[in-house]
DNA sequence: TTTTAAATGATAGTATTACTATTTCATTTA
DNA sequence: TAAATGAAATAGTAATACTATCATTTAAAA
């Protein structure tokens, strides 16, 4: 059985949808390997262009510019990852099996899937650990808000906002630690690769370690909490 | 009593000392508030030399280039917040107490206090919200942190491992916790206002409930630790 | 099969950004 | 008073981030 996952984007993300023709899939593909090698910063449609084979312009009339192309990449990634915790997490009704499997999907590596072919699900991991928070982190932060341009990020919140309160319904800071959870996945492996001492992983470079820690972190505080205040 | 608070900062940080001479003072000053109001992506050194009324060139002979100013200013951040906490911690020796002050101090706002005239801490608290983490989101973070770019920030961090550790010997992840910390104390308030529904605090617009759930999670976690795995 | 529309490619052009080189002017020091 | 040093202005260049036009290819509809 061969499925084709097929992720439903919203139109505001695009200006035309890069997933219905040849050279849409072209710029999803070697955008996400370009932005990977040399960050966003050094990445412009020129090379993008170049890389492709295509026009500057050409690229332009996918994407308005090549933040809105980070933001549909970052969607994409979170609606994927919403997909994959969801199908992983089917028939698990222990909320601690659940937030434990949750925590590994998001914090270890990432093998490229093949559920689409012209994305690289592990590169894009990387870009989402690296760049990822530079989709939000702008002056236009509410307006592209609006465009529920973040929704899926807000959905995979809300999903583990959701098995927190399943796990304990007295917990008062669900969403919260539902962001935590999943900023932390990926800065705490930024950072033992990149700046070791702000994390105990030292040279590891082991995200298992991570996955720990979290692990730790996320339990120690949902078990052991009511509702007071101390 | 009139004291007047000097930073050493690091000499790889500039090209020329900013602190040493009045255009350099005027650079940190009106890129500050440039940064706040415009955010860091349409800061250019063109409207920035405009504002204080030098050339885009006289810039240039300070700070190599803006990614280069924005360390800067994260560095003077971090070590003027490291004064801070030490200086708040000073006396007190319950790690309890120490802990709650700290979080305190990163999460909730900073009012400008007037140890230096040029440099507006309340303008920066906002700037190290929105832009810190683009300090170190780059390509070049490993040699930039050769270059002891990020001391400060690290400085800090091994601080608060310190505190942590003083409360609890026993905690394993002590470092890790403690960017954990000074990260969320961030981004809780940047998500609590900007994107909310990834936050327990609603439209409340309050940080105090950022150093609630801050406070919640640390201590649920050191309190409750003993160094077996579950 | 023809018609028509959509998508692409090629070319050119603009405004802004990021940065450099050169010269001028002022100040210090010998 | 001359030489050396440093700050600032001027004038550039190369790259970036776009936009516009038009010809051509490709695909869908009649």
């Amino acid at each position: 059985m061969e499925l084709q996952l097929q992720i439903k984007m919203n139109e505001k993300l695009f200006v035309r949808n890069p997933e219905q023709t040849e050279l849409g899939r072209k710029i999803i593909q070697f955008s996400i390997q370009l932005i990977q090698e040399n960050g966003f910063e050094s990445f412009t449609f020129k090379k993008l262009a170049e890389e492709i084979g295509s026009t500057e312009a050409g690229i332009y009339r996918y994407f308005e510019n090549k933040h809105r192309l980070l933001i549909y990449l970052t969607a994409w990634y979170w609606s994927w990852l919403e997909f994959r915790v969801t199908f992983h997490l089917n028939n698990i009704s222990d909320p601690n099996i659940k937030l434990k499997k949750l925590i590994q999907l998001l914090a270890a590596n990432v093998v490229d899937d093949d559920s689409t072919m012209y994305v690289n699900e592990s590169l894009l991991h990387q870009i989402i650990i690296a760049e990822g928070s530079k989709a939000y982190l702008t002056k236009h932060v509410s307006e592209d808000n609006k465009d529920r341009l973040f929704k899926p990020y807000k959905d995979l919140c809300s999903l583990i906002a959701g098995i927190i309160l399943e796990y304990n319904s007295n917990y008062t800071h669900p969403r919260s630690l539902a962001s935590t959870i999943i900023e932390m996945a990926h800065l705490q492996v930024f950072f033992m690769h990149n700046l070791p001492s702000l994390t105990d992983f030292g040279e590891s470079k082991n995200e298992q370690l991570v996955v720990e820690y979290i692990e730790d972190l996320v339990f120690c505080s949902i078990r052991n909490h009511t509702s007071r205040r101390d």
